[in-house]
DNA sequence: AGTTGACCTGGAGTGCGCTCCAGGTCGTAC
DNA sequence: GTACGACCTGGAGCGCACTCCAGGTCAACT
């Protein structure tokens, strides 16, 4: 199968531009093209978007996946450096998972401590308010 | 207490360039200054940049934080609303925790996939490499 | 034959969150 | 008294990841 430009689009959940982006910038090796000059994305280059998006959305900037893109046109010689960027970037989004569990229970204690101080002025109409501003 | 700007940025872990930067955009209310006009940040300011740094973590962009900011100017007036953004940034901080898992989740499959054809190489000497293009 | 609409290209523009710079002031150390 | 270093201001610049635009081509429909 075969798919134009508005279709991998859709099917990405990448806009129209940015699969065009995405293609000047080497991240997608060019992809075919119709009799009419218009690109006709192949099932494997819906994949490789699959897993580019993937990539993105653990927050790997995009030079570091160019730099895997490239490392994938060399075949088997990149494979040991292309592991090692994703053993890597699966550290990094551990760390960033932690880190925003962290900030959850930041989050968690002053909805909390708002919580309180509702209960408070509703059970006891308290016009104290102190703890509300910060 | 009070503290130079460069104390300041060494405690919250912003640069100096940041803190004058969330002054201007009003993140910050104007600390006091020292009899030069140096900014003299107070423990009460250095709580609130802590704060501020960890809603920055969770991805609150700027302009919800400057929101969240005024509302505390405002007092007990805006303590309903401000609790509203720290639900509805839990609940985009959840999420994105969950998307960042099911990322992860495909880096460890890619990752075991590299690790199969590594065996595979070692024990059986094979020069097979399909599956190592992706 | 004309209109429509999807697509094409190269290049400019955007929004975000800083980051850097020039040119100046001030207080302390030598 | 002068050199130094930390700080000040207003404003420009930057890197990232898109996003938009003008002006054009082409196939299909009416």
């Amino acid at each position: 199968m075969s798919y134009s430009i508005a279709e991998a689009a859709r099917r990405s959940g990448l806009s129209i531009d940015t699969l065009r982006y995405y293609e000047r910038i080497k991240l997608l090796e060019p992809p075919a093209r119709d009799a009419a000059g218009r690109r006709a994305y192949s099932d494997e280059d819906l994949l490789w978007l699959g897993f580019l998006t993937k990539l993105r959305t653990t927050g790997m900037p995009i030079r570091l996946m160019r730099e895997y893109a490239s490392l994938r046109r060399r075949g088997v010689a990149g494979a040991g450096r292309r592991k090692a960027i994703l053993v890597e970037q699966r550290r990094t989004v551990a760390e960033r998972i932690a880190e925003l569990q962290s900030c959850m229970d930041v989050l968690d204690y002053k909805i909390e401590n708002y919580e309180q101080i509702e209960r408070k002025l509703a059970t006891e109409n308290n016009p104290k308010v102190e703890g509300l501003t910060a």
